[in-house]
DNA sequence: GAAGTTAAGTGGTCAGACCAGTGGCTGCTT
DNA sequence: AAGCAGCCACTGGTCTGACCACTTAACTTC
């Protein structure tokens, strides 16, 4: 066979090589020409997979200087897609019925796990959807949820954007500091279901 | 300025291109060096741009034909974009529970939704774990819950291999035939939960 | 010591070459 | 006329070498 491309393999090599290598945010990646001569591949493949990794936003190009590794989270990949795939409405319905099922987890969850210290960070944080329910998400103590969560959001935000009454994070934050886990996700279906259902 | 890399100008040039000229599903596009003369820029730079299309699903090569409009709906750039969500620190707790929460989820959502066929479809199934499940999270119609779950299944089987009794695809399957989701969660629960469970 | 200059290294781009498949055309055989 | 084999043009896949634009750091000069 011997048939998969050149560039895929390389995609996967770098990608293996930067796991192996345990580079963080930050981190310089060796440059194209070595890269090329490491993994014994013309330049323009290195490049090609390359670019695959910057979409995927893990990778960042700077001329001049190298290609770093980036924080996880700025995927301008999510950006693109929201204008390519996110068109119909099946998909929309799609993300906005996984969004809230994720959502009701982490609250609850959320709500069983929260220390005081999350709980402290929460009344802190800003009155918006994103990042008040970030702060739940995190309080879950669940880092794979977390990131699941993420996406779905980025997905999201190119879709809808969701706003509030104050009433809705103050209520959920009184929710939150009884641990009424009932109470909290009631709270949320009243407010934030109901809203989405009404878009629908 | 003017320091907008080419590739990028390229990729949202073809873009233009291809909703212009209303190119459907099948459709095949200009070779990579008309495109590279049409747009006045190298081919190598056609081809990166042409990279993050097909990233994002939009097209597909075939060597020695041409390259084509692909149908809308396979995103394979979910199914990338979960494999590397879910790498790194990915503790065995946080996948397990994430799994049975979507699992849970899906579940009732299949129970709900199940329609005749689909439910023909699970009887047929052989009685694995994996190709069981991935029929129920099949019937909730929701796309993106069905790649979610392929990832974290993906993962999981790497962790443990899950074998259950046959009486637990039987009773799971007259509780769905009779849309009991109650009754269809507290099956999963008895099984799959303890099971879980004690191997923690 | 500070400012300016130079050189090496990096990503960005291009042109040209060759390979490896695909498909259509031609011309031969039957 | 039908069918087959072989040729050839075209396509994506890959490599190479060359240049450009830019950054950094070492070096020179004042």
């Amino acid at each position: 066979m011997t048939t998969s491309k050149v560039y895929i393999e390389t995609f996967w090599q770098i990608h293996r090589m930067i796991e192996e290598a345990g580079l963080q945010p930050g981190d310089r990646l060796p440059s194209e020409r070595e890269l090329a001569d490491r993994l014994r591949v013309g330049r323009s493949s290195v490049r090609e997979a390359l670019r695959a990794l910057e979409l995927l936003g893990l990778i960042e190009t700077r001329r001049g200087e190298g290609t770093f590794m980036k924080p996880f989270g700025d995927h301008q990949l999510i950006q693109l897609l929201g204008s390519f795939i996110l068109q119909g409405n099946r998909e929309k319905r799609d993300l906005i019925e996984t969004k809230i099922f994720i959502e009701r987890i982490c609250l609850q969850l959320a709500c069983e796990r929260l220390t005081d210290e999350k709980l402290e960070l929460i009344s802190q944080t800003e009155h918006t959807y994103n990042s008040f329910f970030r702060r739940i998400v995190e309080a879950t103590d669940n880092y794979l949820l977390l990131r699941i969560w993420l996406v779905l959001n980025d997905f999201f935000e190119h879709v809808y954007t969701l706003t509030l009454p104050s009433e809705f994070y103050e209520q959920m934050w009184m929710a939150l500091q009884k641990r009424l886990c009932e109470e909290a996700t009631a709270i949320y279906e009243q407010y934030v279901m109901q809203k989405m259902s009404k878009e629908n």
